[in-house]
DNA sequence: GAAGTTAATGAGATGCAGTATCATCAAGCG
DNA sequence: CGCTTGATGATACTGCATCTCATTAACTTC
């Protein structure tokens, strides 16, 4: 089980793009490193401070249009944080959900298919067809969860 | 079968925020009566616009001040919307879920005991200990399911 | 490898949602 | 009616995100 803890490799990202038709440029190159190099989910603050920090010279407009391009192409996926933050996670492009350690931040897919049911259930319920929807789950990780108030 | 459709009467809000002990000002009642007057979900900036037409002096610190608190109270809701906007849903004070109509943006209560067996089973899957989660459904309602791509 | 085509970039301006401040106002109360 | 205090709204401000556009560099073609 991984909590999008371990490193993520850039490889499967630049390969994406490349696959995709997109230009491989430097600074896609560097993000793709950038986002591997990340434990659970971030933002595009954090990155944007890391390349700064790093005096990489990238733009506050391409590291929002990569991750908007990444979001677009199913590697990351945007997470609305009960804060109110907007953070991504990476992802495997295929639709499932996301649990968030609330401590550290870690997370860990939930596969889509134990929702269906409800899904159908509430089709049934409501009357409506429905095309999407969004689960976000929130909570403490085995190594927070014994800690804090339930 | 109610989809939010139905004008929502002023007074529940107005004396739920009496029974809360805050104060009914001429603002907040203004703003009950415009919450009760939408169709289904409604943005700050919808509100603060009608304000502004109908020359009911209401500030914009005021706006968020009140739906934050109805919000406290338990009698709108927040949602996220794919779009990325952010939009309200009149609501009765327990936890359940939205389901939306992209086209009308009608909504519907789901209650959420369908979805307590699949938290059950995701909590076993991840390790994870859930205090809580989000969910919202987006399609159509039934007036809306013929139309458009499914 | 050089030249051309065009997507992509980045600096800065701009827009917009939400918050903070604070002097003023009015709701509730006796 | 007059007091107390929560509530208001004008204004300023923060910070995220987008837009513009001249410049750059990634891929193509030869
Ligand atoms: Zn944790
Ligand atoms: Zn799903
Ligand atoms: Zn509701
Ligand atoms: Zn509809």
């Amino acid at each position: 089980m991984q909590y999008h803890q371990a490193v993520v490799a850039a490889e499967p990202l630049v390969t994406a793009l490349d696959q995709a038709g997109y230009r491989l440029t430097q600074p896609r190159r560097a993000l793709a490193m950038m986002i591997a190099g990340r434990d659970g989910h971030f933002t595009a603050a954090e990155l944007l401070d890391e390349a700064r920090q790093r005096r990489l010279g990238i733009g506050r407009a391409t590291i929002f249009r990569a991750l908007d391009l990444f979001a677009d192409l199913g590697l990351l996926e945007r997470l609305d944080l009960p804060t109110g933050d907007h953070a991504y996670v990476p992802c495997e492009p295929v639709h499932h959900h996301h649990v968030v350690c609330s401590v550290c931040g870690a997370s860990t897919d939930v596969q889509a298919a134990c929702i269906q049911a409800t899904v159908a259930e509430i089709e049934r319920q409501s009357g409506f067809r429905i095309d999407s929807h969004r689960l976000e789950l929130y909570g403490r990780c085995p190594l927070h969860a014994a800690a804090g108030t339930p």
